[in-house]
DNA sequence: GATTTTATGTCAGCCTTGTTGACTTTCCAA
DNA sequence: TTGGAAAGTCAACAAGGCTGACATAAAATC
């Protein structure tokens, strides 16, 4: 299509970078952060976890294995914060920690049976809404979505984010 | 169109709708949140505000004049949580409470100059990323991005979202 | 072998921002 | 006049960030 109405194409009149149009994005990036997180919120709270719980699990599910100082980088937080986090996980069964094979200091991170349960419903709950807002939208809407919070990502991240990416699909 | 490019071909394979590429999806939120607020954490830190006081300002920006009651129900807290932040906006001098002229019992808000001048400084530095970003993705890019995140929110918070957005254009 | 660095864990204390519950004041409207 | 909505306030609490200090084990380096 080249001009379906928007593209890249030609005249191009960047109205689309208006400061009325950002602030329109801003908040949609507002609102929509509040949905995407809403319905494991919802799941949590039975459990009496919380969101830091949900990020921690689903990392060590993304990447089983990993280590504490990865998880550290990949979510942004204090050792101390993390390791609440984590040390409630472990004691109610949820993460398993394995001292490293070739470096004993370093304490290898897995999902139990019962985290990967908690993750998946989590996830599956996540899932379905994010499927319902890509099915409304469309692949090429999709494809866009991605495209715009790739480059809103600071560079360290979009690494950390690509990293996955390349591992899947 | 029906193919830009994006698409994974043409007979819409549906393979966007994976739970990989969903799992992916989610990521890219998660990473693309922590960007979108980075830069403004930032200068609210030399302040001494939070993001509270960032999102309060936001839509006291976006809709002058609004009262206690609707900033509660855009900003999903409660009202002795938006008190605290109000109040130091207020005491501060960066919020103005006016008593409603109809209803004495509403209490209209207002940034003053001061206030929109910090507010000012918070956009510029939200909608500076934004731009790059939607500037390395492209209009059409930009159009999906936006379509999906409006189909990611909660129906009430879509009603709230779509009010600014007729407003502006 | 001694020393330093790295990885992790943990204690203590602080801050922001969310929560509930109880209560008051103001004031509109039935 | 009275009920109830809107707003504000106080108190207490929790989650989840943070810093700083310190302990331990193991790896790496000198």
């Amino acid at each position: 299509m080249a001009e379906g109405g928007v593209g890249p194409g030609s005249g191009e009149s960047l109205l689309f970078l208006t400061d009325e149009q950002l602030r329109k994005g801003i908040e949609a990036m507002f609102f929509a952060y509040r949905g995407f997180t809403a319905d494991p919120d919802r799941i949590l709270e039975r459990y009496e976890y919380g969101r830091a719980h949900h990020r921690a699990m689903h990392f060590i599910h993304r990447s089983p294995g990993t280590t504490v100082n990865n998880l550290l980088s990949i979510l942004g937080v204090t050792k101390q914060s993390l390791n609440r986090v984590l040390r409630t996980l472990i004691d109610d069964g949820l993460v398993e920690s394995r001292v490293g094979p070739r470096d004993k200091r370093e304490r290898h991170l897995y999902l139990t049976p019962k985290g990967d349960a908690l993750e998946r419903e989590l996830s599956e709950a996540q899932r379905g809404r994010m499927r319902a807002a890509y099915r409304a939208a469309g692949p090429q809407a999709v494809a866009g979505f991605r495209q715009v919070l790739e480059a809103m990502m600071e560079p360290e991240m979009r690494r950390q984010y690509q990293t996955l990416k390349d591992g899947g699909a």
